[in-house]
RNA sequence: CGGGAUGUAGCGCAGUCUGGUAGCGCACCUGCUUCGGGAGCAGGGGGCCGGAGGUUCAAAUCCUCUCAUCCCGACCA
């Protein structure tokens, strides 16, 4: 290609609207444009990354024996509603009618529509396993859309349905998923971990998420220093301590605490350690149930965990009136003793004695509070959230904590889809049964974003080579001088001829602006022809990666450059 | 949905308080010079100042409403 024939509109300044390095590059080198929120152009340099992502995705998905498939957009609300989730999506699914008022929704996700597919088309046992996919464009209204093409609304994903007799098959279809999915991240020259991860609106028994480490990370991600256990803080359990409790050794008194509200406020007044309070949370459910949950003073609550436990979708801190109604005081000072409430304690303040507690009265605190005395306690759980330096719950190890960004996510589901919609099959004594499913997803456009936000520098995107939109960039210093076009011409000619993917800088502008769009633009090698290198037959070779450059004698440049490019996509 | 902020040329911004011819830098077009790390000079094109109402002789500027965008939170395969 040459760059005075293509669309390629560069940016020196950063677009007020980006936060982060990916998005804020890929708007600068031309990749994509905003549409609306959450909703953008793919222009043309930014589409080949995300071509080559899918092609990679492709033959891995081909390799793992799937079939590729293409589904509608728009869906009709009938499916939907066959699987219970048109009422339970909630408003992220964007729901529309045709001119007959027959309701539709965007495809955020396609479960219902390959079951349908696969109900009506499968039979037999004979034809499975059966694995569809497809690269689509997928639509949900996120309440808040961020970070470039990270958490778009409009966005293009690779999903991928397993369909097998039973359940020991389906896990070997996640087996082979699993493996597929390593292999893509590592093609795409990604710094990742699969980690155990909650199966949310999905559904199922069981899933992994593919974390891409990123500082930028919308997730957090915990993992074992020791052994192989790692999960979204999500998802990550914690056990219970082994250490005895303390014994109490303190009455139970109260203090005033006049207007000292928060763990901070109440662990300076009165000079003790938040490892010395027990916060107690009022929360609701969406089912309209109070509880209460007991944490250390400088613990977080999982929400996640709770909403298992007591098997809601969804819990909120209750707001002032309910606190007032419930525990006879303004929040900040709820407390376990007393409370006439279902009350849960998370495993950790088992081991806990003469702690700081609230009263249930404004503006006071218990001191030397003991559970067992002093508290009619429901029971203990795994409530908190997991975090550095917490132990594994699989080994002696420790535990890190990252930031990941979520790029791939495969879960089993079991037969929840096929249940609801009747996808059967008969087996080989001609008995009905039902497919075990599972469902596999990658982010083509945030892969390609992750892959920035962990490949760039001060001067722009240092694109792996695999998904980089072109392999090299010839920088043509003078275009105008004829010997040095015509060298410049021959090379583009003989890179061609062997394939590789080469964007010829021909334009005529001065060569600082050339160079300084070269590094912008990440493209991993760089050839520059010039006058001052052709005096000795010779172009000069820069990798975007570390700088590194080199003189090729002008006759063997090209051959050379196809040899590394092979040789990194092997 | 709650809190905060911002909408002026493709991008970055000034002008708004104190109403009076719509500006600057980058980018874009023309010409000349320049040419191995974002050149210089000269000339030029491009704006319903987010939208709708209102106040006023006069509104980018004041008032009301509205829409959009961004940040924080809640939320989220």
């Amino acid at each position: 290609m040459r760059y005075s024939r293509y669309l390629l509109t560069t940016l020196k300044e950063t677009p007020a609207d980006a936060e982060i390095a990916s998005h804020q590059l890929m708007l600068r080198a031309g990749m994509i444009r905003k549409v609306a929120a959450g909703i953008y152009n793919y222009l043309p340099f930014g589409l080949r990354a995300i071509r080559k992502v899918e092609q990679i995705v492709r033959e891995e998905m081909e390799r793992a024996g799937a079939l590729e498939i293409l589904m509608p957009m728009v869906v009709p609300a009938e499916l939907w509603q066959e699987s219970g989730r048109w009422e339970q999506y909630g408003r992220e699914l964007l729901r529309l009618q045709d001119r007959k008022d027959t309701g539709f929704c965007l495809g955020p996700t396609h479960e219902e529509v390959v079951t349908d597919v696969v109900r009506n088309t499968v039979r037999s046992y004979r034809q499975l396993p059966l694995n569809l996919y497809q690269i689509q464009t997928k639509f949900r209204d996120e309440i808040r859309p961020r970070f470039g093409l990270m958490r778009g609304r409009e966005f293009i994903m690779k999903d991928a349905y397993s369909f097998d007799l039973d359940e020991a098959e389906a896990d070997m279809a996640y087996e082979k998923m699993f493996q597929a999915y390593r292999r893509i991240f590592e093609r795409c020259g990604l710094k990742f971990r699969a980690v155990e991860a909650d199966t949310g609106n999905i559904g199922g028994s069981s899933s992994h998420e593919f974390m891409v480490l990123a500082e930028s990370g919308e997730d957090a991600i915990v993992s074992c220093d020791l052994c192989a256990y790692a999960a979204n803080v999500e998802k990550a359990e914690l056990l219970p301590a082994s250490m005895a409790a303390s014994k109490p050794a303190e009455a139970l008194r109260r203090v005033a605490t006049p207007g000292q509200r928060s763990v901070e406020e109440i662990t300076s007044f009165l000079g003790i350690t938040p490892q010395q309070l027990v916060k107690t949370l009022i929360l609701q459910t969406d089912e309209g149930e109070s509880v209460a949950v007991l944490l250390r003073g400088d613990r977080e609550l999982n929400a996640i965990k709770l909403c298992r436990l007591l098997g809601c979708s969804e819990v909120s801190l209750a707001d002032e009136e309910v606190v007032q109604r419930e525990t006879g005081a303004p929040s900040g000072f709820a407390g376990p003793v007393g409370l006439r409430l279902r009350l849960l304690a998370d495993h950790e303040v088992a081991a806990m004695a003469d702690f700081v507690a609230g009263a249930n009265a404004e503006d006071t605190h218990y001191l030397g509070v003991n559970l067992q005395r002093d508290v009619v306690l429901e029971n203990f759980a795994d409530l908190r959230l997991a975090g550095a330096g917490d132990p594994c719950p699989r080994c002696e190890g420790r535990l890190e904590s990252w930031r990941g960004i979520e790029v791939g996510h495969v879960f089993k589901l079991g037969t929840k889809y096929s249940e609801a919609l009747g996808a059967t099959v008969l087996d080989d004594q001609g008995r009905e049964r039902v497919l075990f499913m599972g469902c596999y997803g990658i982010g083509i456009g945030r892969t390609v974003a992750s892959a920035i936000e962990q490949n760039h520098d001060k001067n722009g995107i240092v694109f792996p080579l695999p998904i980089a939109p072109f392999q090299v960039l010839i920088t043509v210093v003078n275009p105008k001088e004829q010997d040095v076009m015509q060298a410049a011409e021959v090379l583009y000619g003989e890179l061609q001829a062997l394939e590789v993917e080469v964007l010829l800088d021909d334009r005529d502008e001065r060569p600082g602006s050339k160079f300084k769009d070269a590094d912008l633009l990440g493209i991993p090698l760089r050839l520059t022809v010039g006058s001052r290198g052709l005096k000795e037959q010779a172009v000069e070779l820069q990798r975007r990666s570390n700088g590194e450059r080199s003189l090729l004698p002008l006759a063997e440049a090209a051959s050379q450059l196809a040899g590394i490019v092979r040789q990194a996509l092997s």
